[in-house]
DNA sequence: CATAAATATTTTGAGTTTGAAATATCTGTG
DNA sequence: CACAGATATTTCAAACTCAAAATATTTATG
């Protein structure tokens, strides 16, 4: 009865944090535990089984998705990672042969970067092996459960996307 | 009509190949994207508004549900990182003086690492606002969603425990 | 056309991360 | 008690990661 407008608000902040703000919280906590566990897992089997990283992985992977190269800013925006980083990424794959760059027409600050044949060859054998281990990894998800992760997962990106370009 | 057993297991794992093993892979995809979304966020608010990392607010957080502390080795399994990683992260919050090295009676090779007095006071003042950030990043999450996912990732993390000590 | 601003990329320095090796200590077996 | 193996932690080298600064080039503006 003698509630004023800061106790409205503050009642509201008070439920929303020990309520629905901590559900949020563990969510987020939940979902950093999976994917720092399968991202471990993923890591060992691409070290012991293809003697590579999962940041090489995630290059390829880019790049054999656009077949005709991407540049190197396309790549980080892509990827999710800074400019710096995937410079590195790219040189070791480039020394390893995987990569070629290719200088881009009219534009020299620019350079593309694309498989080579040997690098799509031997990624397309990885990627089918990497997907069987996703698979196993997430044997536990049923066809609805996953289809129902990958729907919430994208509200949660959809309001975290990149202010409309 | 003439399939024989070689077909009968090709067929299925055609199937499981374009199907049920696609749409794990396409999830683990997704959950990779949001937890590098909302890291790159968070990590940012941190750098900003704490002067600090993510890796430093895991150790506090775990140290701060473990009052009387943790070994590295306890710290090290319960963020699955490896030892050597928090022996890094546990200097520099040792430096900043939020932490102590305890040593541990009967066991000189282990030591024990608590908060201090400023680092619980400290932390208690970041993980209120941390859990706002997240509330707002998850805010097109609501409450049943928030279940729901943790259900699901829940089903993930235990087919993946760490084989029964 | 000069040149300021914008763009694409690399370099740099600090921090994080891993896996393996090294160090130190403890425990159990003879 | 000796000492082999186990355990706890640190050190190390290589890779990854970021944000900021530097470099090179292009574009737009006067």
């Amino acid at each position: 009865m003698n509630m004023n407008h800061s106790d409205d608000r503050r009642d509201q902040m008070d439920n929303e944090t020990s309520d629905l703000s901590k559900a949020r919280l563990r969510a987020w906590l939940q979902i950093l535990k999976v994917s720092r566990k399968i991202e471990g897992e993923l890591r060992e089997k691409m070290r012991i089984e293809f003697g590579s990283t999962l940041p090489r992985f995630d290059v390829l992977a880019a790049l054999y998705r656009e077949r005709d190269g991407m540049r190197m800013s396309e790549l980080s925006k892509s990827l999710m990672v800074s400019n710096g980083n995937v410079t590195g990424i790219v040189d070791r794959l480039v020394g390893e042969g995987m990569l070629v760059r290719v200088p881009v027409e009219n534009d020299r600050r620019a350079s593309i970067v694309r498989l080579t044949e040997a690098g799509e060859k031997d990624f397309a054998e990885r990627a089918l092996v990497h997907e069987g281990w996703v698979s196993e990894l997430f044997s536990d998800l049923s066809a609805s459960d996953a289809d129902g992760l990958i729907r919430i997962l994208r509200t949660i990106s959809h309001h975290n996307e990149a202010p409309h370009d």
